[in-house]
DNA sequence: CTCATAGTTTCCTATGCAGCTAATTAGCTA
DNA sequence: TAGCTAATTAGCTGCATAGGAAACTATGAG
């Protein structure tokens, strides 16, 4: 995988479990147990999810005895949130387009298509 | 690799090479050829990223003669900021705590450091 | 010290991707 | 038809990851 930030971060959200449990610690800090719960995942691949996240830094991970509660970073949601920013002229654009051709669509079935 | 398609998308973004060939193609159409040039990677090395990207749903390919002209399909970018677009209040609240510390560090500074 | 609990690390298999070269397909031109 | 260009596919190596089982570490309770 390339080493630069924001790729270490997309490859880390494409992953929906790990996405899951950024859902999951985005409500507040939870224990790698209770992250594991929903998941019918055992507690070593869980541990590895949070490994990737950790390296992406899109969580932290505390010491409360022998827990290890995780804690959301945001900072990294930020950057891809600022990235895909660039391409939302071009999406608004071609969606606005494409609803013209639906509605255009519509409209031509209104005209030439049996009413009732 | 995860099967859904946001997992996908995001992939297919876990790379600075497509992300730049995703750039390129958003300033307009480009063939394969034009696509490899600014990297220093294979005709075959570029075309595996295309293939990425096309399952990804991020660009489509036509056919004029025997160049397969790139097209960029943004749909699954407004995906993507659409699930980002959820984590906005986290970041923002917690940027701004940052600020705002940052901000004590600095005041703090000012009231007890030597002012010249 | 001993035991239990919470997590991590190590070792395994299987899969997928990044890069390359060589071979192949698709389309134009002479 | 042969030959040229554009692009893809096949086959290769090396590396990262997903999943599990087993072993290890760290902390708290008795």
């Amino acid at each position: 995988m390339a080493a630069d930030q924001l790729s270490v971060t997309f490859a880390a959200l494409a992953d929906p479990t790990r996405r899951a449990i950024l859902a999951r610690v985005a409500q507040g800090e939870a224990t790698v147990m209770e992250l594991a719960e929903p998941f019918r995942l055992k507690l070593p691949t869980v541990s590895k999810h949070l490994k990737v996240l950790r390296r992406a830094g899109l969580i932290t991970q505390g010491r409360q005895a022998q827990w290890r509660p995780c804690r959301l970073e945001p900072a990294p949601l930020k950057d891809v949130a600022d990235w895909v920013e660039r391409y939302r002229e071009i999406w608004e654009e071609r969606m606005g387009q494409l609803s013209d051709y639906l509605r255009q669509l519509q409209d031509k079935e209104e005209t030439d298509g049996s009413e009732e």
